[in-house]
Parts: C-alpha cells; sequence; structure tokens
DNA sequence: GTCTATATCGCGATAGAC
DNA sequence: GTCTATCGCGATATAGAC
C-alpha cells in the first residue's frame, strides 16, 4: 500500500463521515461522496467493494473501540463516579467527533440494519451504564422503578443534548451563550445523577 | 369528494406513516406505499402531487395541532404543574400514535428539510417546556446553569425513552417486564423534575 | 377516479483502457 | 491505481386509455 493510496482511501472515508453526518448516509451518494473526496466514483468500489462496506469501513476507522468498552469495564467503580466517568468518555467522543456521534444518532433513530454493525461498538457502554443503575439502586443510592426506563431516559440526556447542541433546526429554541465543554459535561453529570435520585453532598 | 376517494386516500396516508416508520421516509418508495395500501402508483401523484407533498399531507393529517401548542398556551401554570401537564399530553400523544413519534425522531435526527414542516407543530410545546424551565430556575424551584442544556436534555428524556422502549435494536439491553403506561408516566415525570433539581415533597 | 405503459432520471456497480 | 464509459436497475412522475 503505497502512501497515496492510504491518503485517497483516507480522503473517501472523511467525507463520507461529512456527508453522512450532514444528511443520511442512505441520502447521501457515492457520486457526492467521490465529489466531495476529489476521488474517482470507482474507487469505492475499488477499495471498499461497495457502499455498504464503506460504511463499516467508516465505523471501524473512526469509531474508537476501547472507550466504548474493555478500559472502562475492567475498573468496576462504585455506580456515582463509574457514571461520571463512563459519562466523560462519552461526552469527549462527541466533542472529538460530532460528525460520528450524529450519525450514530441517525442510525439509531431510524433503526437501519446497520445498527447490528454499531451496536458492536456502543453496546458495550450503555450495558456499563445500565450496571452502574442497577449497582446503584441496590446500594440505596438510586431511586427508580424501572431500570430499563431509567437506561432509556439517560441514554436520551446523553445523546440528544450532545447531538443537538449546535447547528441544528430546533435552534430558534436555543438564546443563551453555550457553556464552556467543561461546564456543560458537570451540568449533565449532575442532571443525569439527580434524575435518578442521587444527592448525595457535591461529588468530585 | 365521495367516499370511496377518501378511503383510498386514507389508506395511502396510513401506509405511508406505517413504512415511514418502519425505515425512514426517504428509504421508502412509492411503490411500497402504494403497494401497502392497495392502491396504484399513480395514485400518490394525481391525490397529493408528489411523494414530498404526500409527507406533508400526512404530518397535516396525523399530528394533532392543539395538545402542542393552544390548548397548553392559555393555562399559565406554574413550573411543575405545567411541565407534569407538558409531558403527560407529550407522553399519550406518543401511545396513541407511536408511528408518527418514530418519525418525528427520525427526521429530527437526520435535521433534514422537512423539520421545517415539522417545527410547526413541535416548537410550541419545546416553547412552552422551556418556558417552564425559565420560570422554575427564576422561582428558585429548579436548578441548572444553562437553560438551553436543561431544555435539550429534557427533550432527549422524553423523545428517546418514549421511541425507544419497544421494537428496537437496543432491545437487548433492557430485561424487565415493562411498567403499565401510568407507572411509565410517572417515573418519567418524576426523574425529569429530578434532573432539574426539584425535590418538593411529592408532587399530584 | 383508476389503471397501464412509458418517459426520464440518477443510482450503484463494473469492464476495460491506460 | 486511476480513469472513462456504460450497464442494469429502480426511482418518481406522467400521458393517455378506460
Amino acid at each position: 500500500m503505497s502512501r497515496d493510496e492510504e491518503h485517497v482511501k483516507m480522503r473517501i472515508l472523511k467525507a463520507t463521515r461529512k456527508l453522512a453526518a450532514l444528511k443520511g448516509f442512505d441520502s447521501t451518494t457515492i457520486r457526492e461522496i467521490c465529489g466531495e473526496a476529489e476521488a474517482n466514483i470507482a474507487l469505492v468500489s475499488y477499495y471498499y467493494g461497495g457502499k455498504e462496506q464503506l460504511f463499516q469501513a467508516m465505523i471501524e476507522t473512526f469509531v474508537p473501540v476501547r472507550p466504548f468498552s474493555e478500559s472502562l469495564q475492567q475498573q468496576e467503580l462504585h455506580p456515582v463516579p463509574g457514571i461520571q466517568k463512563l459519562v466523560e468518555r462519552l461526552f469527549k467522543l462527541w466533542q472529538e467527533d460530532p460528525e460520528i456521534s450524529f450519525i450514530l444518532h441517525q442510525e439509531f433513530a431510524l433503526r437501519s440494519e446497520r445498527m447490528e454493525l454499531i451496536q458492536r461498538y456502543t453496546l458495550p457502554a450503555w450495558r456499563l451504564l445500565r450496571h452502574y443503575l442497577q449497582q446503584g439502586r441496590e446500594q440505596g443510592v438510586f431511586y427508580f422503578q424501572s431500570l430499563d426506563l431509567a437506561l432509556l431516559q439517560m441514554m436520551g440526556g446523553i445523546v440528544f443534548a450532545s447531538n443537538t447542541a449546535k447547528s441544528h433546526p430546533v435552534l430558534p429554541l436555543l438564546s443563551e451563550p453555550p457553556l464552556s465543554p467543561a461546564q456543560q459535561l458537570e451540568q449533565i453529570t449532575t442532571s443525569l445523577l439527580w434524575s435518578v435520585g442521587y444527592r448525595e453532598a457535591d461529588h468530585v
């Protein structure tokens, strides 16, 4: 593999990410992608074997595996710091690559067939969140009736708030100057913990 | 307009709603819709003038206007009962027509050009939610730094939890028997109020 | 109003020249 | 590896028969 080849392949992947984030992968054509990447149309088939496999390659390239799973699983923290750490990781992922976050949210809402691929990357994080919620309830630090529902509401709070903050048609609703990222993270974390009844002294 | 005509037109609208909820409007073809509706392919153009206008007609037919805006705006409740009432309305809308809720969520995540149409129906509700949040903060009953962020997290909690509860690829995460609708509503409302720091005695 | 038949377009994919 | 040219398909839309 020459350096030039890597270059074109990467340009195609980045163009795919950009356009899919903008208008959805289904509505993005190979012609548009290759136009954006300044690559020839035939190269998508040549390098990736088709549009679906291009999507897969993009996900595998840009969705980091570790932050979603292994490194977090091992530590086995207590529920409150566990959730804090997990939310921090997810928030940082979104900050570093908002386009990928948009795409994941889109596929989630569409329940596309590509979700199976995406789940491989994202399910571990949600499982861990679920685990912490359950532990917290058992320890009497969280309060809710349905674990499933609490989990879904938390997922929604994280995904929605992250993905809607910038450049969205709902923007006419928003008026205040945005917080700094650190402040955003703090508010998100605090409100998530509050939402399940946690009310200890300020957590660090 | 004969009764038969109404019948076919309505069958097309319902088929559109069903299929768009299932796989997204973009990925749904007129052929599929007319197949599902047992109507001829040409009738979509004949009755609605094209695919985009069919979407518009479906939204205007199935998204109720009042629950989202007027009737709620007038009452000018205090923040806590106001949010309770608003969440109850939104929750019931979803219960009555989950397919429309799926579609609204999809379009939201995709930031499609059809959002402009959808906003006409949904913005009033979010504006009202924003209003209550602001009032509650001023009255010292809610606590958060950024009103915008609090609003987005609440919207996420509502939309996400409602739309993901049934028949979604994330289902492997869920294990408990589902709550009754009334219990679901109570947990959602409670956790939303908690998330912004509300901790009065049990609210009715 | 409803249908068949067709026009026109743009898609993903690929054969084959270079 | 990269390009042009083209194939085959399925999309929306519509003209015109009934």
